[in-house]
DNA sequence: CGGGCGGCCTGGAGGC
DNA sequence: TGCCTCCAGGCCGCCC
């Protein structure tokens, strides 16, 4: 579900109420995620832990704890954080619970089981498997139009295969890739290596562009995506191009087209991308 | 060895 | 109503 929008809303809406706060207890109930789950480690390393911070490293949650420790939060497809009163219902697939001071409880759920969460020292962070073949935060000064260039100069894949391949930026899914190269006037299937400077650029600023707005509309939501206070994002209503094959392009009037690249649904607009 | 593809899961939508 | 197929916002490992 969540790319770099999304991730980051949930980021922001966790950091305004749990910072501070200290786990009382952590509740498993389900351990088989994609990488199990090991319930003792996390009792250990939460209970009684005060939390110091909420961060982002590409589509994972960061949650400092008091000490060395950091809990890796990933939400894969269909996971979603929420905060709640102690005792009130929850969703179904509600696998993990944090208890906190106070009477609130943070809770995931997940029915794909596609994310995952698991406690490691911020030292070991950057070498843990998950994180050393990362890419660049497109936010990040160090994610400009030559590193872009550079990148793609001895590749002949489709640019929004290359958009989507975390080893190079970080955070651009499915959504944003689509919407990205409709804004830059770039048609998907285009080879990297063959875009110009000047349309890498165009790429290069459209990334930014995209992802920088659906932050600011609190990301996406087409069925479930919400923020820890159960918060609907609003960037739907601006997608281009996205979900909306055989429609009309509000650029041109050319009808919507999805494509299949890398085995994801890629939509674009003939009209007005080449 | 870069990168496409199948698989991991559940659930919702649509066809018959 | 049921049963089938297809599809889904991510990622990993296999294998060409």
């Amino acid at each position: 579900m969540p790319e770099l929008p999304e991730v980051e809303t949930v980021r922001r809406s966790l950091e305004r109420r749990i910072v501070g706060r200290t786990v009382t207890d952590c509740i498993v109930r389900e351990t088989r995620f994609r990488t199990p789950l090991d319930p003792a480690a996390l009792q250990v390393a939460l209970r009684g832990r005060r939390i110091v911070g909420v961060e982002r490293r590409s589509k994972y949650l960061l949650i400092a704890l008091a000490g060395e420790d950091v809990l890796v939060l990933h939400l894969g497809m269909s996971g979603r954080l929420d905060l709640a009163r102690r005792g009130t219902a929850f969703l179904p697939h509600t696998h993990v619970q944090l208890e906190l001071d106070g009477g609130d409880e943070l809770r995931f759920s997940d029915p794909r089981r596609f994310g995952m969460l698991f406690v490691t020292s911020r030292a070991a962070l950057p070498a843990h498997p998950r994180f050393t073949g990362l890419g660049i935060e497109p936010f990040d000064r160090g994610f400009t139009v030559d590193y872009l260039l550079d990148r793609g100069r001895s590749s002949r894949r489709p640019v929004k295969n290359f958009l989507m391949d975390a080893r190079v930026v970080v955070g651009v899914g499915n959504i944003y890739a689509s919407e990205a190269l409709h804004r830059a006037r770039v048609r998907p299937s285009t080879s990297v290596r063959r875009l110009s400077p000047q349309r890498m650029r165009c790429v290069h600023a459209s990334v930014r562009a995209v992802l920088a707005s659906a932050v600011r509309a609190g990301g996406t939501t087409l069925q479930d995506f919400r923020d820890t206070d159960g918060h609907a994002g609003r960037f739907q209503v601006r997608l281009r191009v996205y979900d909306r094959a055989g429609e009309a392009c509000h650029r041109c009037g050319r009808t919507i087209r999805r494509i299949v690249q890398a085995g994801r649904s890629t939509f674009y607009c003939p009209g007005c991308q080449h």
